[in-house]
RNA sequence: GGGAGUGUGCCCGAGUGGUUAAAGGGGACGGGCUGUAAACCCGUUGGCUCUGCCUACGUUGGUUCGAAUCCAAUCGCUCCCA
């Protein structure tokens, strides 16, 4: 493999079709243009998580190598929802709603991505323009069997599970965007692969090139099994305190971390290899290569010295069971007498007083580190003192 | 349009008139052990002013001393016929 295309395919499952990729990069650099890569995103969530890291880190290196990323925020698309890996339809989101989440996202991407060198367009552009008579021309060339060639429909009616007639234009759809914009590439993750392929075949049906598109492995969550989302509560975001990314990536499954390292590490892909061979070999302990790990994507996002203070700081909290540094602090009211569930849900984060209730009776709940046992507490006997639910909330007790 | 099923707690799923806030499993959370890993053990998993009260088995109404369980209507979903 040629040296300028190996950063190219990092990562890559399905580089399709087979030799396509070389032949347009030579094309390119032989007409001295930069290729279009498109990468859709749908503007649903509010964080960028790690997973996201993957295509994103793939969109630099095209940068670094001259080309012109094509991001398109999918604020018609969004409407719909994509079912991709979901048995369920997702909610469908306003048009502010969406432009605030883009420019959250930009902000975010622009940890990894040169945002100022790549092109930014929204499906509703063209899909708006459709209309039902653009939209039945699309639609007559794909045959239901087709579509249902598509793994989560495909599990989705076998199971008995509905998929209504919006969700199964969605393919349709997105795949039209290729056309409107031009690709010559389409990245995304390995869920995407049935939407990247149907924008070949609407690239043809229209008589223009057809893009090569790039699967991406993706990156599982903190729990090790599922892949990373945000609906799943299993991942880490790019926008997450450097203690908070720390301690994450620290949680997660030792059988998880060569995929980390991979995808998410942000290191060298040969570094990496010799990580995940010395781990795999018993010649570094599980633990030391996630501290690096952790330390690596925090510095990757942070900076050194703030994964420094996060290490140190989890060393403290979690190795030598000290109460951190920096906890947040609670005002307590004038009552005489303090309803501690009160206290749990107002400052902890505990969804109700019932739930607090039993923290309590499971010994989750600690003052200064003692077990507390009561449901109401003097004034007095929490002033000033720390209060803790499980092993990572803290919150200190201070009058106002 | 006709017919047959089905709708239970975060998810799956049992329950077909009376200790049912609802078996069991998964997930999650918490405690122990530990490397905030895995495995393992234990506990919790509707709300609250908590030895009690309130709300809950798609929705509405009804039968009954009493319903998730029976009836009616209604909404959703699946399958079969057209």
């Amino acid at each position: 493999m040629s040296d300028h295309l190996r950063p190219l395919l990092r990562n890559a499952v399905d580089v399709l079709p087979q030799g396509a990729l070389e032949k347009r990069l030579a094309e390119a650099a032989a007409a001295k243009r930069p290729l279009r890569i498109k990468l859709g995103l749908d503007p649903t969530a509010v964080s960028v998580t790690l997973g996201w890291s993957v295509v994103l880190s793939k969109l630099a290196a095209f940068q670094e190598a001259g080309h012109l990323p094509v991001l398109i925020v999918g604020d018609f698309t969004a409407r719909v929802g994509d079912p991709s890996g979901k048995s369920k339809t997702r909610p469908m989101l306003s048009l502010e709603q969406i432009a605030a989440n883009e420019a959250d996202y930009l902000r975010q991407f622009s940890k990894i991505l040169d945002i100022d060198r790549i092109e930014i367009r929204h499906n509703s552009e063209w899909l708006n323009e459709l209309g039902a008579g653009g939209m039945l021309d699309l639609a007559a060339k794909s045959t239901l069997a087709q579509m249902l060639e598509r793994d989560d429909f495909n599990k989705r009616y076998t199971g008995g599970a509905p998929i209504s007639l919006q969700e199964l234009l969605y393919p349709l759809l997105q795949g039209y965007d290729s056309v409107a914009i031009n690709a010559d590439v389409e990245i995304g993750g390995t869920d995407q692969k049935f939407n990247l392929l149907v924008g070949r075949d609407l690239q043809e049906q229209a008589g223009m090139p057809q893009q090569s598109i790039m699967t991406h492995e993706l990156l599982v969550g903190t729990d090790g099994t599922q892949k990373m989302s945000q609906s799943l509560g299993n991942f880490v975001g790019l926008d997450d305190l450097p203690a908070d990314m720390y301690g994450k990536t620290m949680s997660i499954p030792d059988e998880a971390m060569p995929a980390w390292y991979r995808l998410a590490s942000g290191l060298p892909e040969d570094d990496v290899a010799g990580r995940i061979a010395a781990l795999a070999a018993g010649e570094t302990e599980p633990v030391d290569a996630k501290r690096a790990l952790a330390f690596a994507i925090t510095a990757r996002f942070h900076s050194d010295e703030a994964a420094e203070e996060a290490a140190d700081g989890f060393r403290r909290q979690f190795a030598e069971h000290k109460i951190p540094e920096d906890i947040p602090t609670a005002i307590l009211g004038p009552e005489p007498t303090v309803h501690v569930p009160a206290l749990l849900v107002d400052h902890l984060g505990v969804a109700s007083r019932g739930e607090a209730r039993r923290l309590i009776t499971g010994g989750a709940v600690r003052l200064d580190g003692e077990t507390v046992e009561e449901i109401d507490l003097p004034r007095e006997a929490l002033v000033g003192r720390v209060l803790q639910r499980g092993r990572r909330d803290f919150v200190r007790l201070i009058t106002g």
